[in-house]
DNA sequence: CTGTATCCGATCTGATACTG
DNA sequence: CAGTATCAGATCGGATACAG
């Protein structure tokens, strides 16, 4: 869940809380230009489990960057896009980026 | 150990990795104006245990952003200072930050 | 003062099987 | 299709004692 347990210490630690998973950023990214399916988000994401998908999903969505649609019929079908939160997110993290590029050099 | 055991997907992967620890954002600040000692940092971020410290003051160094410097003689005596890839990883951080007081507005 | 060495519990992640 | 349930393994962080 999210927020975590955890108490923060400064606004960026709150911001971490939202990014810590394994497969969060991986996630935000693949929602970067359009909404996806379920289904979609678990063969975008290769190696995730279901069971982790959801629960990254879940913490998402409570920390308000993710939101979840459920148009049911016949099929059950799910889609997850980035709220307005999780489309500045994504911009806020571009000069991370490029400090990785510039100083990490491995990627 | 950092780089850490796990593979990245994208380069914004990898900084996340860097700063990926309980207490690693905290030291960055606390080392962002000036050099720090041990003992200082130990009081400087209240909680953490010697050991703890030194495990991610060790990662932080091998990722390149912070340094260590010892300067012996009859009482040990070691500074802790942010290098310019960390300088530079502080400023890169900033848009988080504001983006956390606008979208997660607790702190 | 600046660390090491242990041990332990909590948390996180993964594999697998199953359900509406 | 979109999840839940369960169990196990790995990793992380914390407490404490001790050392150079």
């Amino acid at each position: 869940m999210s927020p975590r347990a955890r108490p923060h210490f400064c606004s960026l630690d709150a911001a971490m809380d939202v990014l810590s998973g394994k497969w969060k950023i991986l996630i935000l990214w693949e929602l970067r230009e359009q909404p996806r399916r379920f289904g979609e988000l678990r063969r975008l994401v290769p190696g995730i489990s279901e069971k982790v998908l959801v629960q990254q999903l879940r913490e998402l969505e409570a920390d308000g960057v993710v939101s979840r649609e459920s148009h049911d019929g016949a099929q059950p079908r799910v889609e997850y896009s980035l709220t307005q939160a999780g489309l500045e997110l994504t911009k806020a993290l571009q000069p991370l980026t490029d400090w990785s590029l510039r100083y990490l050099v491995r990627v």
